[in-house]
DNA sequence: CTAAAGATGTCCT
DNA sequence: GGACATCTTTAGA
C-alpha cells in the first residue's frame, strides 16, 4: 500500500552524455525518468510526465535564441545542469540544459507526479489535492524546493538535485503539442507529454 | 533610465 | 473564461 513512502530509485544520475544531444530528442526521452530533490533527511522523487523543449539556435521561442544574456548564461554552459528563472514576479521555473557546451539548449520541465515526500510538497504547496502538487512548471519548483539557488547546479553529481532511472521501467506514450504560453515559435510540437497521465498540465 | 512583457497560478464569476 | 498578483530581465531611448 504506502507505496507513496518508498523510493523508486536505484540507479545513478543520468551522465552527462544523456543531456549533450539535441533538446528535442533529451524533452522525449525524459519522459518517465525521475526528479530526485534531497533536502536534508526528506527526500522528495517525482516522475516526469511534461516536458518542453527549448532549443538556442533556431528556436524564437527560446530564451537563448538572441544571444547570451546574464540570465540565460547557463543555457550556453555544460550540458547537465539546472536552468531556473524567475517568472511573472512570483515563479520559478526549472530546465536541465542540453547540447554540447557552447550551443544553448534546454528543456522545460512542466510536470511530474508525486511518489515520494508526498507530505512534504502538500506542506509546501499549501494543499491536500495531488493532483494540484507539481501538475505544472512553477507548481513542481514550490513542491520540490528549486529556487534561483540551484540555477547552475550540476545534475550529474547527484547532490541536492538530479534526474535518474527509475527502478522499474515501464513503457511510455509520448504525445506532442505544441508549447504553452508562448508566441514565437508557437507552431513547433515541442511538448511532450505521457498520454493521459492525470498529472500533465493541460490536456 | 524607463517601460513592458513574461516558458504561471489562483481566485473569481 | 478572465482579472490580477508581483518583480526580474531585457530592450530600447
Amino acid at each position: 500500500m504506502q507505496s507513496s513512502h518508498r523510493s523508486i530509485v536505484t540507479s545513478r544520475p543520468l551522465r552527462r552524455a544523456f543531456y549533450e544531444r539535441n533538446t528535442v530528442r533529451v524533452a522525449k526521452e525524459l519522459l518517465g525518468k525521475v526528479l530526485v530533490r534531497k533536502l536534508g533527511d526528506t527526500r522528495l522523487e517525482g516522475i516526469i510526465v511534461e516536458t518542453e523543449a527549448y532549443r538556442g539556435y533556431d528556436d524564437a521561442a527560446s530564451h537563448a535564441y538572441r544571444g547570451p544574456t546574464r540570465r540565460n548564461q547557463v543555457m550556453f554552459g555544460e550540458p547537465g545542469h539546472a536552468y531556473v528563472y524567475f517568472t511573472y514576479g512570483m515563479h520559478y521555473c526549472l530546465n536541465v540544459t542540453t547540447e554540447p557546451a557552447g550551443q544553448a539548449g534546454a528543456v522545460l520541465i512542466r510536470a511530474v507526479q508525486p511518489v515520494k515526500g508526498i507530505v512534504e510538497m502538500k506542506k509546501r504547496r499549501r494543499t491536500e489535492h495531488l493532483r494540484d502538487l507539481s501538475n505544472g512548471p512553477a507548481k513542481l519548483t514550490q513542491a520540490f524546493a528549486v529556487t534561483k539557488a540551484l540555477n547552475g547546479h550540476d545534475l550529474t553529481a547527484g547532490k541536492k538535485l538530479y534526474i535518474t532511472e527509475p527502478s522499474v521501467t515501464e513503457p511510455v506514450h509520448i504525445t506532442a503539442s505544441t508549447r504553452i504560453g508562448i508566441k514565437a515559435g508557437a507552431e513547433k510540437l515541442w511538448r511532450f507529454s505521457i498520454r493521459r497521465n492525470p498529472f500533465v498540465s493541460k490536456l
